[in-house]
Formats: structure tokens, C-alpha cells, sequence
DNA sequence: ACATCACATTCGCCTAAGCGAATATGTTTT
DNA sequence: AAAACATATTCGCTTAGGCGAATGTGATGT
């Protein structure tokens, strides 16, 4: 058999990829790992619709999930087809460069160099690749 | 105001993009521009289905279309926004690559060169950039 | 003028998937 | 053991969008 394991469903990978929220979620995580709770406490949403949208891109294939203790990380994953990577790829560089993207990138690294964080945010390890 | 008069709609693109009948179609006008009868014929879908999946990449911006006489010819088209225009290189790259999709251009190109074409066929313009 | 051709649109049905609200699960703390 | 915490899942509802079948539309041919 000639066939990959996973010929990586690029259908699927575009249904992941065809929502704001989810588009959001992607572009928090592009210095590094980062938990849950910042995802909820800067993008304002719920936090079963956070989680939801997180299992989304993980069935897709798009990040990994690390548990540490009661927190759970996410990161971005590399897809194994080649192909798949690169247009991921070119996603990512379009999330740096767009404006919306770039103001709430920096509204995580407010959140994380407050002070007084919000109450769903103390104690949380903070994301990796954030210039504190 | 410095917005562009259209900031492009990435998630909309994502959406057109998330469909194996949209994919499909993008890659047989690899070669530059085609008519609507070829698509039903290679794709062996029904006339109706391939007009609505054309008319939703139109919508998104990925393709344009020009008539002539009673045919519509459909070509790939290159969004205002370069990362946008990006992502989509990348796409297009992956169809090139993607062995169904080739097989998929195989039979267009067999379809131009046949002798006794389908019904469906003749007399349609052929389409430009297939090696004939 | 009328039929035919190439394509587009509409309709009714069904599934995927988004949402808030409620609830469940796994982990740490006390 | 029980409470608190961080996150995940389920439920009921609503909308987007896929499909085949039928119909509409604009151009050509006779």
C-alpha cells in the first residue's frame, strides 16, 4: 500500500478554517503554547464555546492539546502533508499581518503584563513566546 | 478612511474553499480558462450542481466568469488582497500536486482530445491551455 | 416566431454546525 | 471527603448550505 495513514483531508482542514472564531483562536496562539484561559478572557467569548471551537481544530488536525495539571495548552500543529503545512503556513502569515489580528495578539500580551489580572486569568501559567 | 474599499473576506474564502465539488472545479481551470459543459462532463455531476458551486465561488471572489455567446467560460481569479492571493497560490500548488486532482485534469485534457466527443461537448469551445 | 441549447435559479428536504444554558469530568486544594 | 477550579461535553434551538427535481433565462438556430 502506496497510501499515507492519513491522507490529510484538506476539505476538512478548510471547514476548520472557515470561522471567525476558530481563525481567532489560531492567531492567539502564534508565539507558542498558550492556555485556555487567555483564549477566553481575550477573545470575550464563553468558555464552552472557546472549548468548543478548540476541539473543532484539534479533530482537524490544525493544533495539539497538552494537559498540565487543571490547564489545559494548545499549540499549533504541523500538518504531516506537505502541501497542507504550507498553506497553513501562508494562513499564519496573513493572521501577522492583519490588523484586527494584530491588536488582540497584543491585547494577550496586556493581559499577561497586568498587574491585577482579571480574576479568571491569576494563577495561570503564563503563554510561552510572550515578551513580558 | 484607510480601508480598502473591500477588506476581503478571508473566512468567506475559507467557506468556498471547504467543499471536495468547489476544489474539484478550481482544479480543472488550472489551465487557464474552461467552460461550463466540460465540468459536468468531467466531474459527472449533474448540470445544475456545478452551476451553484460556480455561482458560490463567484460570490467569494475565486473565479470570474465571461460569456460568450450561450457558453460561460470560468477562469481562476486573483484576489486585490495578496495574502489572500497567497493562501490561494498554495492551494492551487496542492490541486498540481494531489493525485486524484491530476488524474481529474488527465481526463479533461482526454475529454478535448477525443475524436467522437459526448454529446454534452460538441461543439463547445475548447478550453485554453490544454495541450491538445 | 418558435424551438433548442447552455446555463442559472428556485423549491423542498435534510444534515452540519453555530449558539447559550446546563451539566459532566478531571485536577488541585483544604 | 468535599469544595473549588479549569475545561469539556451535552441539549435544544436555529441557520447555512448540500442535494435532486423542476423551472427560468438569455442566446442561437431554423
Amino acid at each position: 500500500m502506496s497510501k499515507q495513514s492519513k491522507p490529510f483531508d484538506l476539505e476538512l482542514m478548510f471547514r476548520a478554517l472557515a470561522d471567525r472564531t476558530r481563525l481567532r483562536l489560531l492567531n492567539l496562539m502564534a508565539s507558542g503554547e498558550i492556555c485556555v484561559c487567555y483564549f477566553v478572557e481575550v477573545l470575550g467569548t464563553s468558555q464552552p464555546k472557546v472549548s468548543r471551537h478548540l476541539a473543532y481544530l484539534r479533530r482537524a488536525g490544525l493544533v495539539e492539546a497538552r494537559r498540565d495539571g487543571k490547564w489545559m495548552h494548545y499549540q499549533l500543529a504541523q500538518p504531516a502533508d506537505p502541501g497542507a503545512a504550507n498553506i497553513l503556513n501562508e494562513v499564519r502569515a496573513w493572521l501577522l499581518l492583519d490588523p484586527t489580528m494584530r491588536r488582540e495578539r497584543e491585547q494577550l500580551t496586556a493581559v499577561c503584563c497586568m498587574v491585577n489580572p482579571p480574576v479568571q486569568i491569576q494563577g495561570a501559567p503564563k503563554p510561552v513566546g510572550i515578551s513580558v
